[in-house]
DNA sequence: CCGTCGCTGGGCCGTTCGGCCCATCACCGA
DNA sequence: TCGGTGATGGGCCGAACGGCCCAGCGACGG
């Protein structure tokens, strides 16, 4: 069984040239959109297995276009293309319910795989995107490393409890120790964490990783 | 210039057909590990460009030797190798500073590929790990979608006040109602999200997703 | 047409919170 | 040995908070 394919880029040379390499790898081009207005309502009329859509078109960027594609033809797999591996927007392509997202300097063998694998419901990406990717989710782990305790070990504790749901006389209990010292561990948490209440005390320890939430 | 390679693996037949393919693909292969301790010893010893190494092994398991390796030598690049492509070792993988984590039925030139792009401070990894991990931040984005929401639009606007660091009559000032509507609002808040205090109502919020951090 | 719900307010009251003083004790490094 | 810091407390007070009543208005749906 043959794989209808649809395509979506405004450069008209692009679009030739992939029309012809997926032709030959044994895909049945359907349809060539030049904006993602026109993607939209062609992918609704034609009900392709997957469109190859660019991101950068004028009307509607291919995120949306994606989207909107994903919602009102839930059975139409989207794989996005790009000129650079950018991470933020592979992220929203994510969000936007994409099945695939390749940088245009892949072969056309490469193209033609991840087609395949996201008609059959599985995810592709450039090796680029997933190097980039990486390299986000390590940064992301750097933050959290670095950390020289900035608050006391009771400290921490009072804002682990307080961010658990306790009530100063709760922490007291639990700590084993009288209220008063647990608003002294406060009111010096307030001065290191510059917050002026237990609220922002607790949401800036946790986004210092101080704290966890749940 | 040559890399120097190392490589650490329980199966003598896997490194042996390893230590072939890599020598003929240009890398002088300078050491061979049968377990985690071993190849750590040998990493400190030896000062290899980058390892190969296998994530089960005796002894010490491969994510943690790349974690020894990495802080007793860090000039020293670790590629993962694995059987299967699991997410969550991968993710532990990368938190102890490898390289590159790869699929053990890929090719000897998609790994000659991975060697050189670690000792050149690139990261790579297999589109199969790729896609899982892009299965992972999916599913993480799913949660958030589902919401109908929970909160009205003007406590949604109130608990983001609240979280942005703003007391009860500064979020009055900004939103144009009085102090009473917003702890109305709040009241309201309390009850829907099953929080007795502005704290853990932000935290909730947090939670799910209702507000943002920062 | 009437009920529900969201948004806007008022008043009252007891509790909690945060800021400001203060003290003691133990520990650790200069 | 002396000073700094962490941890433990005390008291006091004004402001903020949360719970409990209450009300009117507009929109939307049955």
């Amino acid at each position: 069984m043959t794989i209808r394919l649809m395509l979506a880029d405004d450069h008209r040379m692009l679009r030739e040239g992939l029309s012809r390499s997926m032709t030959e790898h044994g895909f049945d081009v359907v349809g060539e959109a030049r904006d993602g207005v026109e993607a939209v309502n062609m992918a609704y009329s034609l009900s392709p297995d997957v469109i190859l859509m660019d991101v950068s078109m004028p009307e509607m960027d291919g995120v949306e276009a994606c989207r909107q594609v994903r919602s009102s033809v839930p059975g139409t797999k989207v794989v996005m293309l790009t000129m650079h591996a950018d991470q933020e927007v592979l992220a929203n392509a994510i969000r936007a319910g994409a099945c695939g997202y390749l940088v245009k300097d892949c072969s056309t063998e490469e193209i033609a795989g991840a087609v395949r694998m996201a008609s059959s419901g599985e995810t592709a990406l450039s090796p680029q995107l997933a190097a980039s990717m990486l390299d986000e989710v390590r940064k992301l782990d750097m933050a959290p490393t670095r950390e020289e305790r900035v608050v006391t070990k009771r400290e921490e504790e009072v804002l682990q409890l307080i961010a658990d749901g306790c009530s100063t006389s709760e922490v007291a209990d639990q700590m084993y120790i009288s209220q008063k010292t647990v608003k002294n561990h406060l009111a010096s948490i307030y001065q290191k964490l510059d917050a002026r209440d237990r609220t922002q005390a607790v949401l800036q320890a946790v986004r210092m990783g101080i704290v966890s939430l749940e």
